[in-house]
DNA sequence: GTAATTTGACCCGA
DNA sequence: TCGGGTCAAATTAC
């Protein structure tokens, strides 16, 4: 029989369906919870119930898909686990400057403990960040920024991620999200609202873009913005669209969405149990509607 | 005045 | 040597 002569294709073929199947499951869990928590009663155990699953089972993907696209799953020649490859390449005759002192205080590069997502929205992810850094990369055809979690300086909180948006004229347009470093932060209040920042264009040399993000906020009052300097507008929680909107999809971009007050009704996701939050919280169409009208992403 | 963003410079690592 | 990550002064917004 021939097949054992394609059957290394056959997995090969396997392999990238599964990615695309996975990935799909992924956008469409994230457009579900979405749709879903805001539904659900606040502070009630039934909520938290909700979100924690959604969130296992977006964790779960992403953790799929990391390993599949690695190709740790067993195509690949090695098996080495995330660990092993940094320790692999940090053993070597090159040390890391992370285990060093560097004289002029400065920042050392952070190359350990990250883990890349794609998502169609960068900034949703339930952490605040602040912009340190803009590049132009090489062959890529969009900037790089650089963010690290707000709360750096005042709880020493390490994370930081870099976003980059594919090169492929998607859409919606997919950014590349390499998050470095776990969240050490704490986050106090956990009935804080949703905060959607969005952020029209720049007038960078770098290029147009703009930003916005779903801040888990201490305080109604601590809104952070991306672009806080380009005078854009904040799309607060009380802005997100209602449930027969982000089902219609029918909001119109220039249109201000939802109903005022969702504040109140936006159940409590944000519990020490969603401290991981961040790196899962993805798309929701109808942000992405809104922004794209205003210009570019990013 | 304070805080966030921008952006050129600096430095590390491949 | 060069690409990319970070710093920090300048700028901007509130």
């Amino acid at each position: 029989m021939k097949q054992t002569s394609s059957t290394s294709e056959l997995l090969a073929c396997d392999h990238e369906a599964a990615i695309k199947e996975i990935d799909r499951g992924h956008e469409l869990m994230t457009q579900l919870r979405a749709i879903l928590i805001p539904l659900l009663p606040a502070g009630g155990g039934l909520t938290e119930l909700a979100g924690y699953l959604v969130e296992e089972i977006l964790k779960s993907s992403t953790m799929a898909l990391s390993r599949l696209r690695d190709g740790s799953c067993g195509l690949s020649a090695s098996s080495d686990s995330d660990d092993d490859r940094r320790n692999k390449v940090f053993d070597g005759k090159r040390k890391s400057t992370d285990e060093r002192e560097r004289p002029d205080g400065r920042r050392r590069r952070k190359q350990l403990d990250s883990w890349p997502i794609v998502t169609s929205v960068p900034h949703y992810d339930g952490h605040q960040w602040r912009k340190y850094g803009q590049k132009t990369i090489n062959n890529a055809k969009y900037p790089r920024s650089y963010y690290r979690c707000t709360n750096s300086k005042d709880q020493g909180c390490q994370a930081t991620k870099v976003v980059q948006q594919e090169d492929s004229d998607s859409d919606p347009p997919k950014f590349i999200v390499t998050y470095s470093m776990q969240h050490t932060c704490k986050n106090v209040d956990i009935n804080s609202p949703f905060v959607v920042d969005s952020a029209p264009s720049s007038t960078s040399l770098l290029g147009s873009e703009s930003e916005y993000s779903l801040c888990h906020q201490p305080s109604p009052s601590s809104i952070v913005t991306e672009n806080q300097s380009q005078g854009n507008s904040l799309l607060i929680a009380d802005e997100l669209p209602t449930d027969h909107e982000l089902l219609s999809g029918l909001l119109a971009p220039a249109t201000p969405i939802g109903t005022p007050g969702l504040v109140d009704e936006i159940p409590n996701i944000f519990s020490p149990l969603y401290t991981d939050w961040g790196m899962m919280m993805d798309g929701v169409e109808l942000t992405e509607a809104k922004i794209y009208e205003k210009g570019s992403f990013y």
